[in-house]
DNA sequence: CTTGACATCCGAAACGTTTCGGGTTAAATT
DNA sequence: AATTTAACCCGAAACGTTTCGGATGTCAAG
């Protein structure tokens, strides 16, 4: 089938040995019989069998990343997107490539995890979204598999491993300070799913902000969605329905956002002037949508791009000299807040 | 370290032998001992070690997939992110693993094609934006390894592989076509890099709608650009100092069309009034621009689906009904066309 | 002439799995 | 009672590599 090391020990004449040791580049062979094996297995397009390496417990220069494919596909132009291409970009620098697999959370999940990490597939893992207690890290920390994550765990839970996270709760203090200086009195949220670890952020930073506005933390001004362009849609029907005092509706991240702003311009609404919208993540779609989303920027890129940088670090044994990053937000103003009312 | 199939015979009592055929669902193992042996096993926590399995030759269930990483970074909105979304939601149902590695077209790129391929690493690859020649199908083909193409040959090479295309010789007709039809006379193109193996179908499709339309073909009112957003910038910028004639622009690509926008913005112009401007791909962000870009649609994350299943059937050794597809494209009007002109 | 150092090479074990070709026992058949 | 059959089990080889622990030969130093 394929040539082996075999192969080319017996077309040069020299022993198994001797011809790993020669492609491996080891210094106890002759340059000349090493430039002859070299000759002989570009010859025979040798192409070195990395099971075979990896079985022997080698470097396998594969970073794992498991995508969490919600309900349905995982949308072209959201978080995710951006986040694998900042990891894949500064994992091929380093020569690495990058094992993905989606899959919707749940049972079959922590398998694929399983799979990569004791199935001896990758090096390290790049975890995001982060769940409450979740069982990803326990069960990598267990493993004391090198990993690192986008997002730290929520409040009051421990944060014992490297992550690169925003200050959400800033993020959100200051979008609903925000809204309360444009004169809104009545601001809707729409929540992620309470299992995820930065849902209590955003929510504090919410209630903060309307505390530091002067206003009333109502918890039925508060819907939850499912971080998707249908649960920003659902969370604001159904906020809209409830609570026709509403002037204004922040949602977690952008994909519910638009859908936000869908919901109210299905009711004849306009966005920016009846009902101000923002969002959180800054997602290439926000700066195009219909009218732009004002928003907390995130950059989600460069964040992709650091972690990676954390995990060969860690892969490598080398020291970090920073394992938990957490970035202060940007507020990105645009016309789906509309401007002061009265 | 792991937990492997001795540790379970030990404790269990059975031999390795039986462990793994037991494991292995196989029928002549008593059902008493392979509940024990479940047993045993799930409480050791015990994950098979796949590259030893893959040493025995065993299917890898991972898909391989290299993306040119062009010069720069691999834009978040753009044709790729799309085909891969197709690609990997596919995958996952039917219990595939991703492997991408990100490349620069060159010397490189092909270590990477003989390390998934020769490295035993993947089932099977699907390539993606066809070159002349294209050294990646003739070393798989030479290799007999499964593989997909999206994109087919250059007009007068070969085709003997499976692939999907779009014609995009009928879809520059249509665009070209179109661009007459609102009145222009003067119809600039910006081609691929002449390497990509469509540039001749579009140039073709380009020359076909000038000469229905009664124009002129005329070489000086064609620019080349490198598919990204900066490419077109640079064509139109190009064709708009040495053809102050030209009412319109025809871009091989949206990213490079949405750069002519901006060339077009930067010099006071307004695009679909003093220059219409059209792409090709209806990438998301075509939707969301401004003006919204005139296109041809391909339905990129379909046709990911689609190479995925094509993919698997071929290394299932199933026949393919279908193995190389030609789909037809579509019109999508937009404002950055303008209107019929004088 | 012996010893040691050095350069160069190699045999064999190990990594964890699957699978071929049996083996053993007990029950069923002659 | 002897033979066949079926059910269940297992030893050992194989996959392709790396690496430990020498082996061999040459040459300079003692």
């Amino acid at each position: 089938m394929s040539t082996k090391l075999k192969d080319i020990a017996e077309k040069s004449g020299y022993s198994i040995t001797t011809v790993s040791r020669a492609l491996g580049g080891y210094d106890d062979v002759n340059e000349q019989t090493r430039q002859h094996i070299i000759g002989v297995a570009n010859s025979l397009g040798y192409e070195p069998n990395l099971p075979a390496r990896h079985l022997r417990g080698l470097s396998t220069q594969t970073i794992g990343m498991i995508i969490p494919a919600n309900d349905q596909t995982f949308s072209a132009h959201d978080f995710f997107s951006q986040l694998l291409t900042g990891v894949g970009d500064a994992a091929s620098r380093e020569r690495y490539d990058l094992l993905i697999s989606t899959q919707i959370p749940g049972e079959e999940e922590m398998a694929s995890y399983r799979r990569m990490v004791r199935g001896n597939r990758v090096d390290g893992m790049v975890l995001a979204r982060t769940r409450h207690h979740d069982p990803r890290i326990a069960y990598l920390q267990e493993q004391s598999h090198p990993f690192v994550v986008s997002g730290r765990s929520a409040p009051g839970e421990l944060n014992d491993y490297p992550f690169i996270d925003v200050d959400s709760q800033a993020g959100l203090r200051i979008l609903t300070e925000f809204m309360v200086s444009l004169g809104h009195r009545h601001i809707g949220l729409i929540l992620p799913p309470i299992e995820i670890a930065y849902t209590d952020y955003r929510h504090d930073g919410y209630r903060e902000g309307l505390e530091r506005g002067g206003l009333e933390y109502r918890a039925d001004y508060v819907a939850y969605g499912d971080l998707l362009r249908s649960g920003g849609y659902r969370g604001a029907q159904h906020l809209l329905d409830t609570q026709p005092l509403l002037t204004a509706i922040i949602a977690s991240n952008d994909l519910m956002a638009l859908g936000a702003m869908s919901a109210i311009q299905g009711r004849g609404l306009q966005v920016g002037r009846d009902v101000a919208v923002a969002g959180f993540d800054d997602i290439p779609a926000a700066e195009y949508a219909h009218p732009a989303l004002t928003t907390i920027q995130q950059p989600i890129y460069e964040i992709g791009q650091r972690l990676v940088r954390m995990l060969l670090a860690i892969i490598r044994g080398e020291e970090l000299s920073e394992a938990q990053i957490l970035l202060q937000p940007k507020l990105v103003v645009r016309a789906s807040s509309g401007s002061k009312i009265a």
